[in-house]
DNA sequence: CTTGACTCCGTACTTCAGTACGGACTGAAG
DNA sequence: CTTCAGTCCGTACTGAAGTACGGAGTCAAG
């Protein structure tokens, strides 16, 4: 596992983020993540800085955003360029909303359809569809 | 364009449904939409019903759901199979809520740091990375 | 009854997000 | 010093969700 004080392997990182080697290399070209210096070798370590950043990856790609959105929430992080992070931390704060009030609909047709599941029998008309039609 | 009493052309239909006509016959052929009769010659006539249909699929894609659970979530709308159906909806409810604590959580963050954009100059940890971090 | 826009259908191509593969290299353990 | 799991890198493949294309058929208007 090659796991030492100087940080992660890469696959040791792999692991700690729950993501396979490969989707790390990727990330990696796709500039999500630093390729990192090669202090000690020509093998690259890995600290909990990284790891952290692959989690939030995961967890913003399962909120819906792309990639290339999540490349930009992460430009973000440096501070710098502030009124071009403010106004890409606006935009995507709209979005946020906006899926907010669509999974609020969701939430509450989805618990109703559960809680008189037994109760709506012939129903013809899908509660979800006019749920997320009433827009 | 070929709309009249009878129902929408494929073309119209696309148009109503803000999607290509091409994507149309792609949920066809997924049996996300069902293929129309033809009751009035060789060429398919489409509702309201199939409008509010396409507009729940993307709608759900939005959310995040796949296209396979998308086809899940629409046969709860014929209200057979009850037991089955309050199970789906069930999980998809735990799927929901997840996805709602995620984006208040990514909502909050975004929001403050909009807020403090200006105040925080030098700030090297990303307020962003850690309040997903803090799973 | 011809024309031209629209439809039908199958097949092929594209993008996104990985996953797999294979040959060369590295480096900790025996 | 050898060995062999693990790494490196490029290239190729996969699956999901469309999008594009081309030839044949249809149908409302002129």
């Amino acid at each position: 596992m090659l796991a030492t004080a100087r940080g992660l392997s890469i696959g040791a990182f792999g692991a700690a983020a729950g993501v396979n080697v490969e989707t790390i290399r990727f990330y990696q070209r796709k500039g999500l993540l630093p390729e990192p210096g090669r202090a000690y070798g020509t093998i690259r370590r890995y600290g909990e800085a990284d790891v952290a950043r692959v989690r939030f990856i995961k967890s913003a790609q399962r909120l819906g955003f792309s990639l290339e959105e999540i490349g930009g929430l992460l430009t973000l992080e440096d501070g710098r360029h502030c009124a071009e992070a403010r106004t890409l931390a606006e935009q995507k704060l709209d979005d946020v909303r906006a899926k907010l009030d669509d999974l609020r609909r969701m939430e509450s047709v989805l618990a109703e359809l559960v809680e008189r599941c037994d109760a709506s029998r012939g129903t013809v008309t899908c509660p979800l569809i006019a749920a997320l039609h009433a827009h």
